[in-house]
DNA sequence: CAGTATCCTGGAAGATACTG
DNA sequence: CAGTATCTTCCAGGATACTG
């Protein structure tokens, strides 16, 4: 953890390498991750709030996808033995360092999409 | 482009949407575009130079993946009517403004990878 | 409530052969 | 050199039924 220094190549040279995207997108990618982090970054949720707020997921696939972030050590699943059973899910330390990553990719979608729809609107008619 | 005004939402309310990242996923995502893109972040290349320094990707991908960018509008494919052929991709000023996101998901990535390689050593034996 | 257990499908990617 | 054209394989994800 003292090895690794810059928490922004930003500023400096800016090295890109694929092999630490691909990681990357290994965590966060997929058609559900981004709906799950997203929400879990604004704090703990059920299981069922989880499922309710995320629209068309399956079961299998939440529970799923949860197991890998859980394993990937980006959020945490505690459980409270009680009747009815409770299932709580948050970030841990490690998945809130993504902060910035989802934020940046975010930023420049959201960006990107508005030009392509300005392109758009330009070209039509 | 004047309406978008932060960059680095990351300083204030950092507000994430699945929906942003959805769009960058769909861009700069699946398992040869990184690879790509990082090759082309660094200049322009010939079709055959990214081909040979990809290793495993198959000319169909390779192509499909080169049109996708390009009509996305993040590179550029030049063609230079001479024989033999030579067609010559880069990035676009667009596609330039994606720096800092494969920066971003590169830096974070190799952080992630260092830790848990830790951890794993840590834990076995 | 919070999941498992199966079966199934569509689309992404691989392999291979051919061409302007 | 820089691609197309087909055919095949693989697996992420979907549908549905069941349970501690």
């Amino acid at each position: 953890m003292r090895k690794y220094t810059s928490t922004n190549a930003l500023n400096e040279k800016m090295i890109i390498d694929s092999c630490g995207m691909a990681y990357t997108l290994g965590v966060l990618g997929g058609r559900w991750k981004p709906a799950i982090l997203c929400r879990l970054m604004h704090g703990t949720m059920r299981y069922g709030e989880l499922k309710k707020s995320i629209e068309g997921i399956s079961e299998r696939m939440l529970v799923a996808q949860l197991r890998e972030l859980e394993s990937d050590g980006i959020i945490e699943r505690k459980v409270y033995p009680e009747v009815p059973p409770r299932v709580e899910y948050e970030m841990t330390q490690l998945g809130l360092t993504m902060k910035s990553v989802l934020a940046t990719m975010s930023d420049w979608g959201n960006m990107h999409r508005s030009l392509v729809q300005l392109h758009t609107t330009e070209t039509a008619e």
